[in-house]
DNA sequence: TCTAGCCATAAGTAGATCCTATCGAACGCA
DNA sequence: TGCGTTCGATAGGATCTACTTATGGCTAGA
């Protein structure tokens, strides 16, 4: 059986004729009659009745007929529903980012995506650590991540959408002097706040100190893996914390000290998929990124 | 698209990998590669990742399965309902009958049919006439018919299956005198109750009469086409009647007199199709009639 | 009886599908 | 880090299928 031969009965069914069947298709009459032949050959029943000069459906015609229909009818859904995705008119867009990164500069992209294509569902998980991104990454398990490094790995490509500038939050009322920005030395002196080893956070922090200050020791304060209770902790009187500039300057609002870090720390935002062809979903997701 | 190529990706996603989706079809894994190949190059959108060393579904591969799959369940119901009318579990078969005969034989027949295969729906038509019996079978309308004659058509095939008896049916507590049959030429003098010209019991009457005597005139008394009419009217003693011999017992039992007719008086029963190869349903049917 | 229309058959060609063999890439192990 | 294994993709060639045009047989209507 075969969606051609179903499409041919339906046809005959529809036209009440071989040869109007066939000139609808188009195709020509003795094609059609083979295939329909051999659809009954396969079948082992004849579906239609051979009057000379008109044809009319067997009684196993007649009930092949409204599954032969449901069958070609699915094949058109099976078709739209795929043209639908490609369209982006539906389907499923898998992201992974970095916890820092949600906030920004994720949920300003997603809010664009979703309105320029509200029937793509947008996924964002969140990754053990940076490996972790990197490998739901190269597994297909997202199909973007957004990272602060350009993996070193063959099979993926990394884009630089954008710069953050870290900043150091400090608890509120601590008295910064006359300087508009903190020395690195100076942070060191705070007990520091902040996540796990392996967090990418957490690596900026330790780089950007031994940076300035290889021998220096900074005072870990509180190691937490709950990000939310960073700023409180700060603002409790903790500890110091240095936070991407979007973060800090939520924990300005609520009255921390915030000032940039002298010599200026940054991280760079990068937007990592595997090399080759991208989802229609996924290279709109790009290209807004690489635009905004 | 193609039932094939749907049958290829719905293995993949079920086996997990290309290769042993073909092993479970079986077909060689370059020949699912290639046809997955097509059809995504049909679509126009991939439906797999291809991962290296496994592979999985894409947005559009995961609109795509759900009508895949409903495609295959379609060709499934679809072939297994040609076959259940092939065997007898479903189906329809239509009989066209004269209404004499539709008592004795065809009741018995269609019972025995009908207790042999409970699925397949029987149905059947009252023709106008004879005429209009052979035109039925002849455009299909109906596949078998039940007449009185083999018809002259080269395109139709007429089985002779039995004779029928025609008897008198004369009022109640009519004289036959000595004699247990009635001659023609005394049937003759009663006023006769039959149906109109055209029908078989109408021409069998006639016939029946003018091979006795070509010059008699019969007294026709009553003339309906509602041959329920016709025993009670007899009973009324509005007159005589000749009806095949199972419709006379009838009669006997209420109280008619009934005689066969001297010299006897037969009509053959003849099962009527199109030349040519029947449905599976009306050759079981054709074989209790021929058989029973 | 003749003509027109419809389906079946025949013959040949173009295309598709399949196979085996092989390649390139990726993963796991040492 | 190198090697073997396993996976999917590619290449080449044989086979089969489906299409085309041309033609025949049969039916229906003039």
């Amino acid at each position: 059986m075969d969606l051609r031969q179903a499409q041919y009965v339906i046809a005959v069914v529809d036209n009440g004729s071989f040869t109007a069947a066939a000139a609808s298709i188009p195709v020509s009459q003795p094609a059609l009659s083979q295939a329909i032949a051999n659809l009954e050959r396969e079948l082992g029943t004849p579906l239609f009745h051979r009057l000379g000069r008109s044809v009319s459906l067997t009684a196993a015609g007649e009930a092949f007929v409204p599954p032969a229909r449901q069958m070609l009818r699915d094949a058109e859904v099976a078709r739209a529903a795929v043209t639908a995705v490609a369209g982006l008119d539906a389907g499923r867009l898998d992201l992974v980012s970095l916890p820092t990164l949600v906030v920004e500069p994720l949920v300003e992209l997603v809010g664009r995506f979703r309105r320029a294509h509200p029937g793509v569902l947008v996924r964002i998980s969140e990754p053990e650590d940076s490996a972790d991104l990197i490998e739901q990454v190269r597994s297909g398990e997202a199909e973007l991540g957004l990272g602060d490094t350009v993996p070193d790995d063959a099979s993926l490509e990394g884009h630089l959408i954008g710069r953050q500038r870290m900043l150091a939050v400090l608890p509120p009322g601590t008295d910064l002097g006359s300087s508009t920005s903190l020395a690195a030395t100076r942070l060191a002196s705070f007990p520091l706040i902040t996540t796990p080893r392996g967090t990418s956070t957490r690596r900026l922090l330790t780089t950007a100190l031994r940076d300035r200050d290889p021998d220096a020791d900074p005072a870990i304060g509180v190691v937490t893996e709950h990000r939310e209770a960073i700023v409180p902790l700060v603002m409790a009187g903790a500890g110091a914390a240095v936070l991407p500039e979007p973060l800090a300057r939520n924990a300005a609002a609520l009255g921390a000290t915030v000032a940039p870090l002298s010599p200026r720390v940054e991280r760079e935002v990068v937007l990592v998929h595997r090399r080759g062809a991208l989802s229609p979903a996924a290279e709109v997701f790009r290209a807004l990124a690489d635009g905004g």
